[in-house]
DNA sequence: GCGGCTCGGATTGCATACTGTATTTTCCTC
DNA sequence: GAGGAAAATACAGTATGCAATCCGAGCCGC
């Protein structure tokens, strides 16, 4: 029972929601780690509920595409490969890009300034603060803009396309110099949308996703070429 | 026993798949239409299994969006109203267009003649023929695009776009005039394809999939004020 | 000693039984 | 006869047991 998923918490409508979403947790703050083998009888222990709803969860997770499964052969957290992770940043500056135009044009006074507080928020947060803060103000950043888009269907697609690469060392785009950057793009987008120039706020946003790709990709490769095909203890 | 969804084939690998893929493909061909209930028990009882595989078939299902299910009240095939549709195509407009421009710079000589000879087989189905051959090679046109664009995610994301919207009336799509433009579209998607032009290849991709939903949400619409808010017997 | 084979353990796939909840029906009261 | 409470019913949610499958370890034959 040492690492064990639960938190204890109560307020479970469904078992099978609460552990999708607790194995999603889990998958993406990385403590199931990619390549990792998952047993749905370990998982339904930990969780302290029965298989049925962890198959469930699982289920669910491989269609989100978060992991694997082979025909009886149990899922495995997904593994991404640099090419892999090339091609889902290009849909994502797609479809943050298409979000962000139509965002230009629906915006309205009270979201302009919902997104200056959160840029305000982002730049006040300190180097030394949780990475997780991070992660979390820019996070809102990017909502916000999807709901102001005002599609659900686009907006489901690009949160499933946001999500998977978190697993990835976020840290990485928080440097204090990437911290800038990001900063800077943010209130170049929200300026646009301000001024209801559409299509400048496509182009900020997509060169926003491709360098968040160009240096989580870059790392990767790094990373590969220096470890390469680690075996997994 | 009236109307049994199996088909008695055998070479069942597993019969969750299996169950999605009937389930599926009778809410395509309206076999079960949109809004009607789905309970777990008949479902089993038709398809000749029990009640997990199609809990799991559901649940797949509804992650696809064919179906939408509230807890504890079973799941319901989605209704879907012409704004639906309308944000729906405008998504697979580009989405499809991103693929048609990928298919432009990727595209060698065999796929080409591929694609032509799709269109010839399109051109050579006369207007008595069934539908589903019109549905069929049509698919076939837009999957080999989607094949040659070269990115598994975006192809699974663009058939899922392309598949719900399958249930409505396809077949005013293929009019005698309809079939005309679509395949003065198709030859020319593969003109713009074969001579590198891809952003053109994007273009008129784009308007392909706009004319198609223009059609159909004009339809529904009128559908709609004709005869409002139907109930469902 | 090495390759193929068989057997055993481990784990998923499926079915069934039970539990909880939401809805409908029924009966009682006013 | 109408409104509301309580029981009955129907169905989704969950647990558990058994069957099917897969993988590896040990064994036998060559």
């Amino acid at each position: 029972m040492a690492g064990t998923l639960d938190k204890g918490e109560g307020l479970v409508r469904n078992a099978s929601l609460a552990a999708t979403e607790l194995i999603r947790e889990a998958i993406l703050d990385g403590r199931l780690q990619p390549g990792q083998r998952l047993k749905e009888e370990d998982l339904a222990r930990q969780l302290g509920i029965s298989r049925t709803p962890v198959r469930e969860a699982l289920l669910m997770l491989q269609v989100e595409g978060l992991i694997v499964a082979t025909p009886n052969r149990g899922a495995t957290v997904r593994v991404h490969t640099p090419d892999d992770l090339d091609d889902l940043y290009g849909l994502r500056a797609l479809l943050e890009g298409h979000a962000a135009r139509r965002a230009g044009v629906r915006i309205n006074e009270e979201q302009v300034a919902e997104l200056r507080e959160s840029c305000d928020r982002f730049d006040a947060l300190e180097p030394e603060d949780e990475l997780r803060e991070l992660v979390r103000e820019n996070m809102f950043f990017h909502n916000t803009i999807l709901e102001v888009a005002g599609s659900a269907r686009l907006g489901s697609m690009v949160r499933r396309v946001i999500e998977l690469p978190l697993v990835y060392k976020s840290y990485i785009w928080y440097s204090p110099d990437q911290k800038r950057i990001s900063s800077h793009y943010h209130r170049q987008i929200v300026n646009a949308l301000a001024s209801g120039d559409a299509e400048r706020a496509e182009l900020i946003m997509k060169e926003h996703v491709f360098e968040a790709r160009d240096l989580l990709v870059a790392r990767l490769r790094a990373e590969e070429s220096a470890a390469p095909a680690e075996a997994h203890a």
